[in-house]
DNA sequence: TCGACGACCATTGTATACAAGTTTGTTGAC
DNA sequence: GTCAACAAACTTGTATACAATGGTCGTCGA
């Protein structure tokens, strides 16, 4: 139970940021951190660094560590580049797909089909994440399933979001089951582009979703610069 | 000047990583960087775990760090991924570029020709970057740029071994027409293309140049361990 | 009353000390 | 002679102390 702290730290720090516990902006104090997780400065300060080389946080030289703010310009281009993995991995998911992949697949797409029908958008957030991984593994790169991952898991917060808009979550359902005939089909050139597409509508509509998002964002900063004085 | 010494020493241990001065496989040793460089084993410690971060070192619990070795598998991995986010980047500069950009693409692909028809595979290594570079930012996509840089340098010990194949810098610049001419032609579909292929086709001669790589290692690790006793 | 300069305090960066674990070498027994 | 077990030394992980810098608050002057 050593050398784990630091992992466990970084981890807990990183869901705190993910889950948008803690607003971009947000300062994260290393003595604070340190009482709370009942450990010294030191696991602290090497934790934030490596959450700085992932980018999810930015440290100045002496001004501290604070929670990356990704703008909205830079959001729509993660996006474009998570549509291009994501289309590369759904072309390798039908080159390389064992039956056991596709088993998987095929039964994330059908928790995906449940929740769906259900309305139930916090579960379809889940599954839709099972059903992305499942096709990221189906591509038999390892490489690419840990870029695809780390993409996947930083654009987290705004995908569920935007699962909440009106009708998001039935759309989405329908391009999933596009994407699931051009794999069964064994159509690489679909399923890729039926996947970049998935992806990459998210970030087309971001432009105007951004701004209703940094609006709460700015009354948030109002509300904690108040707390603070 | 303080703070920036963990950047300078992330940069330097990096360096030696991907210049191939330290084998994969080689360990590093915590007390002598600190010794090497001056400085105590915080600030060493704090950049090797933001190596570890971006995969080029492994630091495995109370082992200490070595450097990570890359098998052929994930290093084809990686030039497929690298193939596809090219593609994106020659896409998006066809849409994107300004006349400053197409300025700077042609002056490096002048100075790629220059370098290959001397045929001085080390300065066609060298501008081969700065042509590469350009198309990234001719994307006008900071964070595609950001990724694309990382698995360049990521890669680069490796391009560069390949280009000392025979022919390789003359079949690359013959490749490099091809990029040019469909970015100068407004082909977007031709340059993403042409892109990702010129990229592609290194990995997939990786196979055997491979082989002969972890012959070489094999041998040189051979020669350290003899060294040692 | 507003602005600028200076001192103090809070916070980060680095070093060192201490604890815990892994590896290696030696010794003993089979 | 070889294998195993124990011990010591070396290396990493964590804590703490100290140094350096930036921000903030207060005072003084215009």
């Amino acid at each position: 139970m050593s050398g784990n702290i630091r992992q466990r730290l970084r981890d807990e720090i990183e869901n705190e940021i993910l889950t948008g516990h803690w607003v971009p902006g947000h300062r994260l104090d290393e003595v604070a951190l340190a009482n709370r997780f009942g450990v010294s400065r030191t696991p602290i300060r090497e934790a934030l660094l490596q959450l700085s080389a992932a980018g999810l946080i930015e440290v100045r030289p002496r001004r501290g560590a604070i929670v990356a703010s990704v703008g909205a310009e830079r959001l729509i281009e993660m996006f474009e580049v998570m549509a291009e993995l994501e289309g590369l991995a759904g072309r390798l998911a039908v080159r390389r797909h064992t039956d056991a992949d596709m088993k998987a697949i095929l039964e994330t797409h059908e928790a995906c089909r449940q929740a769906a029908e259900a309305g139930d958008s916090d579960a379809y957030y889940y599954e839709n994440e099972r059903f992305h991984f499942a096709i990221y593994h189906a591509g038999h790169s390892q490489f690419l399933f840990e870029q695809c991952s780390a993409l996947h898991r930083r654009l987290k917060p705004y995908r569920r979001l935007q699962l909440r808009v009106r009708n998001r979550v039935a759309k989405s359902f329908a391009e999933h089951e596009q994407v699931v005939a051009a794999l069964t089909a064994g159509k690489e050139e679909a399923a890729g582009r039926a996947l970049h597409d998935h992806v990459a509508i998210q970030g087309e509509r971001f432009s105007d979703f951004i701004a209703s998002l940094s609006h709460a964002r700015s009354s948030d900063m109002r509300q904690s610069a108040a707390a603070k004085t």
